[in-house]
RNA sequence: GUGAUCGUAGCUCAGCUGGUUAGAGCGCCUGAUUGUGGUUCAGGAGGUCGUCGGUUCGAACCCGAUCUUUCGUCCCA
């Protein structure tokens, strides 16, 4: 028989039970804390039409895409012309031609679509939250796969601060509670970077500003400042910019900071910017969020453009590793489904690093193995029958009970117990007698008794004291 | 997308400037020992050296292609 070599597709993992141990709990927390602020879960479909995700990521996402290829005859259709462009190098357009479908490439399109399609029946302001895996056709790298779980909450139809402001909260409770006290969300304001680079004469290159702006951390001060003087702003106002940028203060002093950079650089500040900040900060305040867990940082600009309003990056205080999450608020996130008018506030929780991060940082110390308690087995082919009969009586009881499949040497039995953490193995012995009698014997001391079926469950749960010689 | 890099037993790796039957440790299997398992001892199995092609009398080793890994870069989680 022909074999074929067993092999991973590129970018690609398999999850053992430990690793999904760990990945559940972690989702379970999200969950409940999700549940906890009134979110409901949502799914889509792995694979969406082409036409949902095209474009929607800009050119560089589309190509990192995966589309599937059509079923059937799906080359008859193709004329003369479009072989000749295919052959020619005009790959998209043949791709436009052989496929309709692809998969999902991160979570927040899908769910916009499901907002445009379902807006009728949905009551707004409509909370949901979706952990799913993603794929993209990157080139992989250390912590990052092409297939992957993206954690994402949003609170759609309010334009109320009190969303933005139970996201930090949310944000907050969560990494303190995985094990992560120095976690802080860096908070800022899509519209103060716009005030910014009008401020500083860039308003007609906003964007390339805040891409800037966005790499600061990485390219450093001195390029961003490079980049300013080319831009013309003279060293008078940057030198006011950088005491904005690098203050960090909270409310009352960012405001007087805005206000003096205003009247330096002589241009409006929106009156609307001070009372949200004003406003979000109480709306926190009252969230009783720690005031370490929060800090405005107006040197936050994120890449996506989708975000109009605040926008949040969470920094897990591990150093050296950077953001665990990151959202804001958009204004028109179902625009291209026709659907104007839904403004709405998301998030995102980076899990896959803070799966790294709590595995690195050892912040998984005390969660359950899901271990059985009990390994039932014998080494007597008869007794097969009986041990079966004993093992779904202790599962009746709710005791979670492994049985070794086969009548093994003592040795095979000990040792399965070992691998899988089953802290305790009962193994029958009928011999002659009528009465069946069990050897139970505690893997951790060797402490070891002789029992009827029908009391191994008390000493299963440590009802019963055990002899430990 | 782009530049480099790695690939030898289940795992971690040796293997000299190309030269007979490719090695070690750990793990695994068998037997003995053992408090019915953990210790110790003895023995054993397992590799077309990532894949395909080329150079050569001869390739794990040299050359090419391809796949995979890791590291930058682009972008992002």
């Amino acid at each position: 028989m022909a074999t074929v070599k067993a092999q991973l597709a590129r970018g690609v993992r398999d999850f053992d039970p430990e690793f999904l141990n760990r990945r559940k709990w972690l989702f379970s927390q999200l969950e409940e804390a999700f549940m906890r602020y009134g979110f409901l879960p949502l799914e889509t479909p792995a694979i969406e039409l082409n036409q949902t995700l095209q474009g929607a990521y800009g050119e560089e996402g589309d190509r990192l895409i995966f589309r599937i290829l059509n079923s059937g005859q799906y080359l008859e259709s193709l004329t003369d012309e479009d072989w000749t462009a295919a052959r020619s190098g005009q790959i998209n357009r043949f791709t436009r031609l052989v496929t309709e479908k692809a998969l999902r490439f991160d979570l927040t399109v899908p769910f916009a679509r499901y907002v445009s399609m379902n807006r009728g029946n949905m009551v707004f302001p409509f909370k949901r939250f979706q952990m799913q895996p993603v794929w993209r056709a990157d080139r992989p790298q250390r912590g990052r796969y092409r297939e992957f779980y993206q954690c994402d909450a949003d609170l759609i139809g309010s334009e109320c601060l009190s969303s933005e402001a139970q996201m930090v909260a949310l944000y907050a409770e969560v990494l303190g509670q995985l094990g992560f006290p120095s976690a802080c969300v860096r908070i800022s304001h899509r519209k103060i970077l716009s005030f910014m680079a009008e401020a500083l004469g860039l308003s007609s290159q906003s964007r390339a500003f805040m891409v800037q702006l966005d790499k600061l951390d990485k390219s450093g001060k001195e390029s961003m400042s490079t980049y300013l003087t080319e831009q013309g702003v003279s060293t008078e106002v940057q030198k006011a910019w950088w005491i904005l940028i690098e203050a960090q203060p909270a409310p009352p002093e960012l405001l007087a900071l805005l206000l003096q950079f205003s009247s330096i650089t002589q241009s409006d500040l929106p009156a609307s910017i001070m009372t949200e900040l004003e406003t979000l900060t109480h709306y926190i305040e009252a969230l009783r969020v720690p005031s370490s867990f929060y800090r405005f940082d107006l040197s936050l600009a994120r890449g996506l453009d989708y975000y109009t309003g605040f926008i949040f990056e969470v920094d897990s205080g591990v150093k050296g590793m950077g953001s665990v999450g990151g959202g804001g608020r958009y204004d028109n996130l179902t625009a291209s489904f026709g659907v104007d008018g839904l403004s709405g506030v998301g998030i995102s929780f980076g899990v896959e690093r803070i799966l790294d991060l709590m595995i690195e940082q050892n912040l998984f110390g005390d969660i359950p193995i899901p271990a059985a308690k009990v390994l039932m087995a014998t080494t007597e082919p008869d007794s097969m029958h009986n041990l079966l009969a004993c093992a779904q009586e202790l599962r009746t009881q709710g005791i979670k009970t492994d049985l070794y499949a086969g009548d093994p040497k003592p040795k095979k039995i000990f040792q399965y117990a070992e691998a899988r953490q089953i802290p305790v193995v009962a193994i029958l012995k009928t011999k002659a007698e009528r009465e069946l009698q069990f050897v139970l014997k505690r893997l951790t001391d060797s402490a070891h008794i002789q029992v009827k079926p029908q009391e191994i469950q008390d000493w299963v749960q440590g009802n019963k004291p055990w002899n430990t010689q």
